[in-house]
DNA sequence: GCTGTTAGTTCGTTCAATGAACTGCTGCTC
DNA sequence: GAGCAGCAGTTCATTGAACGAACTAACAGC
């Protein structure tokens, strides 16, 4: 790998992993996918991110599997996450808690629940209803106090984003 | 924030988190933070990072009050995790699990322990002895099977991370 | 075939990262 | 208290990545 994306020498996992998934822009795609984006013109419309950086940046995640390259039903490859990219929903959940936390005066932006009794997670992905911890696709994400009284917004993807979805499930926009 | 290092209009708490901590190298910055690094000199030569970016990144980070800027006891200022930092020892600890879990054929290359009872952490952070949630101060970092049979570092302060240490507390290579 | 939509690539510009050299401060020693 | 040594940061020229607008290619439906 060259100069600008490695931490050669680091010798430790933590390098290992943020070479994968620490360059601009990969968490947040990554938060789509969860999210259920699946395709190019989505990521790149939710995001508004330079098209070419996108496309390197899937080009390197379906390298390393985090993502896998798949036909879709519209005839157009989508991008799903692999095992090993849904194992990463931990990273994705913490930082959201942080970020709700130190900069959300209003209260977290988002809920998560689990699917199966509606028992609202802790930080840590623990359900406080049943106490157990809840895989990605058992959550369903909802808004939070702390996203109360925003305006709507234009885009229809980060529209249907204000709406409980369950993670993992495919986002059709013209089907929100 | 300037076009770089913003993610505007994402409306989204990992966003908002990455703004903060999603710059290269700053997270790296944040794990040797955990692993006592103090002082400006010893995360330039650990990390390898340029002298113009690291000082940016510990300005970046006392602004947020994810470090504070602490006078130290040789006279120079240290740079010390807040609470507030403190709390992204789970997202760290995360990147660390999927790291090892992905690129570490031999094991982990780290296996944290409880300091109260020795007993070992899984990969949410919970004692198998006793448990319970082991907060980073309670924790001990010791190499693992990974991190076996590679040379030796000539780096002090890197060989030192060989060696079991307690999350937080503050190293000196002089007295390592 | 023609039309419209989606998925990428190309390319000139802008901006951040790099690394080496330099400045200035701290503390020590004589 | 002058000189020396190491530490903390800045400066600056160079390199390389991100940006964004425009372009090309492929497929879908008619």
């Amino acid at each position: 790998m060259a100069p600008r994306t490695d931490y050669t020498g680091q010798n430790c996992s933590v390098a290992r992993a943020l070479e994968v998934v620490g360059e601009r822009w990969t968490l947040l795609i990554l938060r789509d996918a969860f999210y259920g984006v699946r395709r190019f013109g989505d990521f790149a419309s939710h995001l508004e991110i330079p098209r070419a950086v996108l496309s390197s940046r899937l080009r390197t995640l379906v390298e390393e599997e985090v993502l896998a390259r798949v036909p879709g039903p519209s005839g157009h490859d989508e991008y799903e996450l692999t095992e090993k990219g849904t194992s990463l929903w931990t990273v994705v959940r913490e930082l959201m808690a942080w970020g709700d936390r130190y900069y959300s005066p209003g209260g977290p932006r988002r809920i998560l629940l689990h699917a199966a009794d509606d028992g609202v997670l802790d930080e840590m992905g623990r359900c406080g209803g049943c106490g157990e911890l809840v895989a990605p696709a058992d959550t369903v994400i909802t808004p939070g106090p702390g996203i109360a009284g925003e305006p709507p917004l234009e885009n229809p993807l980060a529209a249907a984003f204000r709406e409980p979805r369950r993670v993992l499930r495919p986002i059709r926009p013209e089907l929100a």
